[in-house]
DNA sequence: GGTGCTATTTATAAGGC
DNA sequence: TGCCTTATAAATAGCAC
């Protein structure tokens, strides 16, 4: 977008795409946080680069928030909820069907209404889990390793 | 950022802040998108409008790595996985230690290797689960409600 | 892996329909 | 509500450190 116009596609030299990479990951976040800030929206993305490391936002809003609605839940939100949490785990256990195909082709818009968005943390080493939910196919992706550092921004 | 410079707060105006929402949600699914391209990253956004709707963006690698990548775990692996979610459910169940507030302040980047970012479908209604794993806190929030959209790009 | 510097390309605030 | 238009603010590609 500046010295030329650039197609998008793969950047095939690594270092090119390495320096696109950052600076693309910090317009988003600004940009994520400015929808944030503009709009009161809530806004979490989670990305990991070609190189496996990975970068996460989380509108302030939403932790906030997260703390305060806990509470907020009456008893058979906190029913369904784990009842959603039990199946994810019965899912993983039965690892099955795990080769199905995303019927949206990866890119899915939803609106509407959702049951739960929830984020929280262990007592063990830093860890994220993001669980995505939807009828009749389920997916998974795994890696290894750690280390943590914070980001704040302007 | 057009006919005249804006400040980064909340716009006041219902009406205004619902366009500027859905023009700016748009021009961040669009940056997201090119990012995945250009630098063969994973990319996924969750977010919430001030009246609640959700919507959701999840780069294509993403999906299809993920569906492939759970016959990759091994025994070890999958066992992490379960624990993780089994250690989750525990805290919801327990629904303690609810108002914890965020010591990053909400806007965090994690980098370097992750543990796990999972996203798969349970066999009822839609759902999406995000959960957040995090040393010593943890936060919880829920919505209710529902209807789907499905959203290509250009 | 950043930072700083522009020339350009994009995104988009305000309006208008 | 959504879709154009257009003047302007931002983002950023390509380089140099």
């Amino acid at each position: 977008m500046a010295r030329g116009k650039i197609q998008i596609k793969k950047i095939e030299n690594q270092t090119n795409r390495q320096v696109t990479y950052s600076k693309r990951r910090n317009g988003l976040f600004k940009k994520a946080n400015e929808l944030t800030v503009l709009c009161d929206a809530k806004v979490s993305i989670v990305m990991i680069s070609s190189t496996g490391k990975l970068h996460e936002f989380i509108s302030p809003s939403i932790t906030q928030r997260m703390g305060e609605s806990l509470n907020d839940l009456n008893y058979e939100q906190l029913e369904e909820l784990m009842e959603n949490v039990d199946n994810s785990l019965k899912l993983i256990r039965e690892r099955k069907d795990a080769r199905q195909e995303d019927p949206y082709g990866g890119l899915v818009e939803q609106e509407g209404d959702y049951n739960s968005v929830l984020g929280f943390p262990n007592g063990g080493g830093a860890r994220i889990l993001a669980l995505r939910l939807q009828p009749n196919h389920h997916h998974l992706h795994s890696g290894g390793g750690s280390d943590i550092t914070t980001f704040g921004l302007g």
